[in-house]
RNA sequence: GGCGCCAUAGCCAAGUGGUAAGGCGAAGGUCUGCAAAAUCUUUAUUCCCCAGUUCAAAUCUGGGUGGCGCCUCCA
């Protein structure tokens, strides 16, 4: 497989340092609210990259962290008057309730930074001793000029960095791109006990602990949003590396941004969803379709019109599985030749699909190829292909679809009311009593099922 | 100022040297008690523009134009 590497800029190899084993690491959320769609991107897109690792049969060990202490978590905390921990109790189980329904599997491990201030300590003396890192006053910080690969991910040499470099007024810092390990204690603000004092982690350090705490000094792949390459990366990166002495990090991915309306989202123009909110209008598997049906790197703009594109793409699919089940209940005899013809379509649609994959998550084209197999099961006449067959491409496409972790609504059994509602409204169509039969319908819709009336008889589908 | 990305039909989107995938939409057809749905066919002589390399370019090179991201918290 081949993976688009940040650092280097190009597609390489992937080769993963244990045989058989992949670890990853992928930025979490910040948990002081809700997350939005494109909080949502790397989520998915990454969980592709898991559940796809996972199906070429590696073991996949996927940490993904949680924010629970820094400035929006403290803020948001004091407004609503809990404490700090509260507010991620909360969120965190609000995060799960959103990423199950976009088909997010859990991660091997979800630390929370809270849980991990230890780590983080040890980290920070580590680096003081190595002469990597600083005391100023009641905070520590990284010393970027004292780690010589600084800039390296981000392809910036220190100097244009610094020229680039905002206005950054704190006396407190030898130079303004150094950033901070550990904050010193603030009125009102949570705080830990340390070698400098009370106080609490910077952001970038507690991925740093993390990552090496659960996967190691060295991890395959690490993984996150585009805006966070620089700084949070690079010094993530710089922090680790000055600590173990060792490469941090082989392959680095980063998805593209969701623009909304051709225009990023921001809060101050309110131009941002929440996951939640889009849960009230959509299903939310149309959603994580939405986001696999272009690249996990370009830039992916958010319109109405476009989800509805989506579904109606997703429902394609699905109607494809229809009539495989079609094609499965009325098989009572096949054509050899045709079987074998239709064998090979299945082999090609998993060959094509693995191409797609493997080469840097193309997901729009892995899903091109099912689309390309659903069309020749439309084609397909009664009879012609055998049963085995027919549920052997069944489960295939199934089971690529569980690596996209889309068609994931799958056979459900209808109650027998309904199966009975059903029969009779079928003898009323037989019987031409179509003011019945319309009535039967009403009532099963009622009962928050829909009906289709095909060729081979009703289909009926939860509401 | 520095670093980097992108430009393919009405919309979305693959394709990175061999003669334009796929989806949505639209138009027309089929099916149909009604309704709804589904399905089929058609839908880019051409890939932002100009030059160059090549037998061959959407793909490579140079130059334009237009859009975007990062350099500050940010998925």
């Amino acid at each position: 497989m081949k993976i688009y590497n940040s650092k280097t800029r190009q597609k390489e190899e992937f080769i993963p340092i244990n045989n058989g084993v992949v670890n990853i690491y992928s930025c979490g959320p910040t948990v002081y609210n809700y997350f939005h769609i494109g909080n949502a991107r790397p989520f998915i897109v990454f969980d592709v990259l898991r559940r796809y690792l996972e199906k070429l049969g590696y073991k996949v060990n996927f940490v993904q962290n949680f924010t629970d202490i820094d400035d929006k978590m403290i803020k948001r905390a004091n407004e609503e008057g809990i404490s700090v921990k509260e507010l991620g109790d909360r969120f965190i189980n609000e995060y799960f309730i959103d990423a199950d329904a976009l088909g997010i599997m859990r991660a091997t491990k979800h630390p929370r930074a809270t849980e991990h201030i230890g780590d983080m300590i040890k980290l920070i003396v580590k680096l003081i001793n190595n002469g990597a890192a600083y005391q100023s006053g009641n905070d520590v910080y990284f010393s970027v000029k004292d780690f010589p690969n600084y800039g390296c991910l981000c392809g910036q040499n220190l100097d244009d960095l610094e020229s680039g470099a905002r206005i950054d007024i704190d006396s407190n810092k030898r130079n303004p791109l150094d950033f901070v390990l550990w904050k010193g204690h603030k009125e009102g603000e949570p705080g830990w006990n340390s070698p400098w004092g009370m106080g609490r982690p910077g952001w970038h350090l507690e991925c740093s602990a993390m990552a090496i705490k659960y996967l190691g000094e060295t991890i395959d792949i690490h993984c996150g949003g585009k805006d966070l390459l620089f700084p949070h990366h690079e010094n993530e990166t710089a922090q680790s590396e000055a600590a173990t002495g060792k490469p941090f990090v082989h392959y680095w991915m980063h998805n593209g941004f969701i623009n909304i309306n051709n225009e990023k989202m921001s809060k101050s123009s309110g131009n941002f969803f929440t996951i939640r909110d889009l849960s009230k209008k959509y299903d939310l598997e149309v959603i994580r379709m939405f986001m696999l049906l272009s690249h996990y790197r370009s830039p992916l703009n958010y319109s109405p019109e476009l989800i509805d594109q989506a579904s109606s793409s997703l429902n394609r699919l699905y109607n494809s599985i229809s009539q495989l089940n079609i094609l499965i209940d009325n098989s009572t005899s096949f054509d050899s030749e045709m079987d074998n013809n239709f064998k090979t379509v299945v082999e090609k649609l998993k060959d094509s699909f693995k191409d797609s994959m493997d080469d840097d998550l193309n997901t729009a084209d892995a899903i091109a190829a099912m689309f390309d197999f659903a069309k020749y099961v439309f084609s397909v006449k009664e009879n012609t292909i055998s049963r085995n067959t027919l549920i052997y491409a069944k489960e295939t496409m199934y089971d690529l679809a569980d690596v996209l972790g889309i068609l994931r609504k799958r056979e459900e059994s209808i109650p027998d009311q309904i199966q009975d509602l059903l029969d009779k409204r079928q003898e009323a169509r037989l019987n031409k009593d179509f003011k019945l039969s319309d009535k039967l319908r009403n009532e099963i819709e009622s009962l928050g099922f829909t009906i289709e009336d095909t060729k081979l008889g009703q289909k009926v589908k939860r509401k």
